[in-house]
DNA sequence: CCTAGTTCCTCTAGCGACTAGAGGAGCAAG
DNA sequence: CTTGCTCCTCTAGTCGCTAGAGGAACTAGG
């Protein structure tokens, strides 16, 4: 399990950018790699694991905080994953509220679109339905 | 319709903060209200009328650039309102696009926490999942 | 008229999660 | 040995705010 791949390996393998793969290096969510006499990052194939893992969570909406804790525990592997288990829970309510609130959403702007008559700004639908919250039915709708 | 309303006014009037509202007129998408003597920002009901737009608008997840335009188009009425209608469309694309996305996700989400066997970290789905992007449903599932 | 409390002012800096660009060094192939 | 690619560090910018410092100006009560 040599450091055999260049940062640019790493990027291409995991599908995280290489500005964004140093940007992790900084925040301490990858750990350091070792450096090849030229001062060259080279990584092993935990480290891109570990890209892999990372980009699969942020893919998934889940916040680098989150990622981080995560990390910590599969780390661990003696550990109960309890707290796994509640991340992700906690994660697919908040997945599930802007569903909803997107849906809602949705429903708002086709209707905003429907009613445009493509004539002029003046007897807009998209335009008087943004202007008057009342006609519309996003009351206290939550936020995307 | 003279400036008879404090900043503080406007912002219980629309729901859009202090801050922002000043940041609003940092960013020119509010106009500089004139000032009482002391220095202080006093605002119309024209203003009042643009600021609940503004914030509708941001409510249904419209960008300040898209806000931007359609704030042009609202104070040219005899435009067509083609433009106002492509804005409207196309962000109902997005926000469309969005929604799939989120729900292959709370799919994804919803079998990670039902597999869990509420065990060890070394044996739960969560961050098998994660860990192992092969195992999901999730391929180029497009952005969140 | 004085004071206490609230609201307002400007300014700078920070958030999250990157992204872009400058300016330079290393490296592999022809 | 030169060309062109990748890599390095560093700073600054993105979006849409939000937070806080430090100070001035109103408003109500005594």
């Amino acid at each position: 399990m040599k450091g055999i791949y260049t940062i640019g390996d790493a990027a291409r393998q995991s599908g995280v950018k290489v500005p964004t793969i140093r940007y992790y290096e900084e925040i301490g969510l990858l750990p350091a790699p070792p450096r090849t006499e030229g001062g060259r990052r080279s990584y092993g194939a935990t480290d891109l694991r570990r890209l892999a893992f990372i980009r699969h969570a942020r893919e998934l909406g889940f916040e680098i905080d989150a990622i981080r804790t995560l990390l910590q525990l599969q780390d661990e592997p003696d550990q109960s994953c309890a707290a796994a288990d509640a991340i992700a829970r906690d994660h697919l309510v908040t997945v599930e509220r802007r569903i909803a609130s997107l849906t809602a959403l949705r429903e708002e702007l086709a209707r905003m679109v429907e009613g445009c008559s493509h004539g002029h700004v003046a007897s807009c639908r998209v335009i008087e339905i943004l202007a008057d919250h009342g006609e519309c039915a996003h009351h206290e709708g939550a936020r995307a």
